[in-house]
RNA sequence: GGGCGUAUAGCUCAGCUGGGAGAGCAUCUGCCUUACAAGCAGGGGGUCAUAGGUUCGAGCCCUAUUACGCCCACCA
């Protein structure tokens, strides 16, 4: 019975098979364990609305892999999966699908009802994201899966609402918040989004209430340069974006220091139509360079406004509706939608003669971050966080100075929270030290509702767990709770801890808290990040995590963003149902630079599914010619004696295997590689461990160690064979684990048709499995230098062939002879590598020679320490050949002159470290003699023309 | 108005603390060489946005400029 993989790589054939495998033996169960470190993620929490896109691939691949190297170095590693209940997102989904499957509006199946269909809802959905997770190969602990509307997680709520209410940091206020009249809802800042729209400021006349400037009082008013109007003698003219708060204008501001409304303040104007009469008022606000130097004020529907209103003591009036039509302050244009009620109103004031000038201005605008409608501010009852002193610590917890005092003293556990890459630390400090109070409620039923009751009789507010049994003023029996719900944010921000169990005192909380890694995106620094990091201040009073590692944005192949409304977005299953899930993990985690947007092109696609087909197929080769004829794998060297009798490659004690120079090449890049990709991937440079690996796989095993050992493979040497064989087998198993973490279904898949030591199928690894199995181990002084010069010369000299040949069109299968005039120096070294360049270079015969016994027409190469010859008997183009060679010339009298103008600087031999300046030299020695040599063979050339 | 990012090969992007410009794709040439045509071998292609500066030495550090992009911000 053949056992060997597939003739071909198709990903479909095993990864779902592999993905059950793992779930079934509970490969990603993070137990706690005191004899291992912890290492943990917490995953962000996918929305319950919708699925899977590219971000959270991007996003789940990048902890997957570091969740997997550390599970591989011996961590009990957790990646903690869940999702989020996502208030507003999810109530306006569910709200649409009653409309379309019943024909309801919410109000009209009552909340009771609205909340059962929104649970089915997400029992549909929160279901899809995590097949979805599991298609990718997410290592999570699935055992450990949370939502952030489940029981823990409502009680960590309750909890902290309450702790932060008794605290006086929760409070309930009047006050100006930002309103989405579709959503129906209150905001919070960071839900705003802020984009400047095209629109108009109208320039409107308020007469005069019996005053009348003089023609100097004029003057001086019209004395400024860039006004865009005149202003007369008898009225104000003031500027706005919105002029249909103006029927909630309560005044008209100037700034005290401009010398031209001095004669004003104090004054009255009317409202143009509505009649009422307005103070004109001195206050700091007004800028006197801008529009006429004089502000309406309409304290219910600008914050800037509602400010100087409270300053002045005015009288807060509102005129517009939370639906976003008109009230009754607006007289005959009550019921009116804003914007059809401005178009009346501008029109009306018009003809009235009241409008002086309309200019075209780009105005910033806030919009609603989930739906995109105008934001209105709004007066309203609402439950607010006290931001200030909550922000302090969340400061702290970031800025450096803590972390360079601290870290000298901190045993295990940092004190800091560490932003990957470090600029997004700014982006942080300077929300957070501009931050204002946090508006949490909100106007929705999907969600935490706030624990908050009042009592029916006497209207008193009790914060507490459960609906109190009666009014601790009054006595009364009736309460109703608080209607709204909290923003979604609020439970997301206590995610990292409300996970593991608080505010029970878990083993989990103690064991992997506080955690190790936060990924995530930039996009959400503001709503999330920070949120996170004062939460757990104040609730943990400890950091959340140690890292943020933070990642860009999958844009489309164009660089635009992916999103709905342009149609642009990628489904990763279909991705996967295309290339397999290990070429989309590789693409999305070698295509990038922390920090930076990626785009998403097909070509990186095809690239790294055509790398995990290389790697298949070298892992072929490998298992076919581990197997006699029986088809059993063979009985090995040395170190499988002791465990398995196999080949299993499970060993880098090498001390009892008769290695070949090949061997330990690779051997040694397998420990540079192995070196390297540790020390990149500690520090999220992800893209830069894959493309080592990748170099590794490809370039270094598959292009020169299985071409060299090929030749021992089919020869006759049986115990050679069985080193050979054994590092073959070592070395496809270490670049598995090393790959493992970024391609986990493939490498699983090949591993499984590897030969393992006894160790391996032990008890305690039933299976073998690769997820379980450790990350490779290097030694430093393990270099093999001789051997490895052996190696490197070899591959020199067989380039060099290799250019001859395709240069002079001879064909590969050609056997070619060859002479070598090498150094005495290197002398024993080539004549090492000899074997190996015949093998690759297809060599009939290699001799060494003396300069004098090579034929003058040779086509010749120097590499350093040699010439290789070629003697091509009547094929010589002696022209094609001197071009060849004086190509080379020019190539190496670039070198010279490099090395040489360095050398000759004495700034640089004075100045530059030693071991610089001796490369340098040696560079230097070695070009010249090489250009020495190719000189003469292509004076001999010259000759023949 | 503040803050940040990006400009390197035809395209998409790497380039770690300053010490000989790289990859993938595309392109050209030759190959079905018994793991792989999703492949093998060889080649071409870059004044590292511009201008200064620091340095023995700059893609990398500093300053200014230009172009594109992003974020924050209560200018009527």
């Amino acid at each position: 019975m053949e056992k060997n993989l597939a003739k071909t790589y198709n990903p479909h054939e095993f990864e779902d098979r592999i993905y059950e495998m793992w779930e079934k033996n509970g490969a990603f169960r993070a137990e706690v364990d005191k004899d291992k470190k912890p290492f943990t993620i917490v995953m962000p929490p996918p929305n319950i609305t919708g699925q899977l896109h590219m971000g959270h691939a991007l996003d789940q691949t990048l902890q997957d892999v570091l969740t997997r190297v550390k599970r591989m170095q011996g961590y009990s590693a957790l990646w903690l999966p869940g999702s989020d209940h996502a208030s507003i997102a999810t109530e306006v989904k569910v709200v649409n699908h009653i409309r379309e499957t019943e024909g309801k509006e919410k109000e009209e199946i009552g909340r009771e009802e609205f909340l059962k269909r929104a649970w089915a809802w997400k029992e549909e959905y929160g279901g899809r994201i995590t097949r979805q997770c599991r298609k990718l190969g997410d290592s999570c602990d699935w055992s450990r899966e949370r939502f952030t509307m489940d029981e823990g997680c409502s009680n960590a709520v309750k909890e902290c609402f309450i702790k932060l209410y008794e605290k006086g940091l929760i409070y309930r206020g009047n006050r100006l918040i930002n309103w989405c009249p579709e959503c129906g809802t209150s905001l919070s800042d960071a839900e705003v989004e802020h984009e400047d729209k095209q629109g108009k400021y109208w320039y409107f006349k308020y007469p005069a209430v019996d005053w009348k400037l003089s023609d100097e009082e004029t003057a001086l008013l019209n004395s400024k340069e860039g006004c865009p109007v005149t202003v007369p003698c008898d009225g104000i003219i003031v500027a706005t974006s919105r002029p249909e708060t103006m029927f909630t204008d309560v005044a008209i501001a100037v700034n005290p220091k401009d010398e031209r409304y001095a004669p004003l303040v104090g004054k009255k104007v009317i409202l143009p139509l509505v009649g009422r009469e307005i103070p004109i008022i001195a206050d700091p606000y007004p800028d006197p360079e801008k529009g006429t130097g004089a502000v309406k004020i309409t304290p219910a529907h600008d914050p800037n406004d509602f400010e100087v209103g409270a300053r002045h003591g005015l009288e807060v009036l509102s005129c517009i509706n939370k639906d976003a039509t008109m009230n009754k302050e607006a007289g005959k244009y009550e019921g009116q939608d804003r914007y059809e009620c401005r178009k009346n109103w501008v029109k009306d004031l018009d003809e009235a003669g009241y409008l002086v000038l309309i200019e075209e201005k780009t105005i910033p605008t806030g919009e609603c971050y989930r739906c995109h409608n105008v934001v209105e501010p709004m007066l309203s009852d609402q439950w607010f966080v006290a931001m200030e002193e909550l922000a302090k610590p969340a400061i702290e917890a970031v800025k450096k100075k803590t972390r360079e005092a601290e870290s000298k003293f901190t045993a295990d556990r940092k004190k800091d929270v560490q932003f990957v890459p470090e600029r997004f630390e700014k982006t942080y400090l300077h929300w957070l030290e501009e931050i204002r109070d946090w508006c949490i409620s909100r106007q929705l039923w999907w969600g935490h509702r706030i624990p908050a009751y009042y009592c029916d009789e006497c209207g008193e507010l009790v914060v507490a767990r459960e609906m109190p049994e009666k009014c601790p003023k009054c006595g009364c029996t009736h309460l109703h709770q608080d209607e709204d719900v909290l923003d979604t944010w609020f439970s997301s921000a206590l995610w990292p801890f409300s996970t593991l169990g608080w505010p029970e005192k878990t083993p989990e909380l103690e064991y992997f808290y506080p955690t190790n890694v936060m990924v995530t995106g930039y996009d959400i620094i503001f709503f999330w990040v920070v949120r996170m990091v004062f939460s757990a201040m104040e609730n943990m009073d400890e950091i959340p995590f140690e890292d943020v590692y933070i990642h860009g944005l999958v844009r489309d192949a164009e660089g635009r963003k992916m999103s709905k409304s342009l149609g642009n977005g990628i489904d990763p299953l279909e991705i996967i149902d295309e290339y397999g899930a290990d070429a989309l993990r590789f693409m999305l985690t070698t295509g990038i630079t922390p920090g930076n947007d990626m785009r998403f092109k097909t070509d990186k696609l095809e690239s790294a599914r055509n790398f995990a087909n290389k790697l298949w197929n070298a892992s072929r080769f490998v298992i076919m010619n581990l197997k006699d004829d029986n088809g059993e794998f063979l009985p090995m060297a040395k170190c499988c004696e002791d465990c398995c009798g196999k080949a299993c490659g499970d060993t880098s004690d090498f001390s009892n295997i008769n290695l070949k120079a090949e061997d330990k090449w690779i051997i040694s890049k397998i420990n540079d590689a192995t070196k390297y990709v540790t020390r990149t991937i500690d520090k999220y440079d992800l893209a830069l461990a894959g493309q080592r690996i990748y170099d590794l796989i490809w370039n270094e095993f598959c292009d020169w160690y299985i071409e060299l050992v090929k030749v021992r493979l089919w020869g006759d040497d049986e115990e050679d064979k069985k080193v050979a064989r054994f590092v073959l087998v070592y070395s496809l198993k270490n670049m598995l684990k090393l790959l493992h973490p970024f391609m986990p279904f493939i490498t699983e898949e090949i591993w499984s048709f590897l030969p393992h030591s006894i160790e391996e199928i032990s008890a305690d690894n039933p299976n073998c499995y690769l997820i379980k199995s450790a990350w490779p181990e290097f030694d430093e002084n393990k270099q093999f230098n001789h051997d490895v010069e052996v190696i490197e010369t070899a591959m020199e000299l067989v380039k060099a062939i290799r250019n001859i040949r395709a240069e002079k069109e001879v064909a590969p299968s050609k056997k070619l002879r060859a002479m070598l005039v090498a150094d005495d120096s290197k002398y024993a070294v080539f004549e090492a590598a000899a074997q190996y360049v015949a093998n690759l270079g297809n060599l009939s015969e290699l001799n060494f020679a003396s300069k004098a016994d090579v034929p003058s027409d040779a086509l010749s190469a120097v590499v350093d320490g040699a010439t290789i010859f070629i003697p091509l008997d009547d094929l010589v183009d002696y022209k094609e050949e001197f071009d060849r060679l004086t190509k080379e010339e020019k190539r190496l009298e670039g070198e010279v002159k490099r090395a040489s103008g360095k050398l000759s600087n004495e700034g640089f031999v004075a100045k530059a470290p030693e071991t610089v300046i001796n490369a340098e030299r040696e560079k230097l020695a070695k070009y010249e003699e090489m250009l020495e040599k190719l000189r003469e063979n292509l004076a001999s050339i010259k000759e023949k023309l």
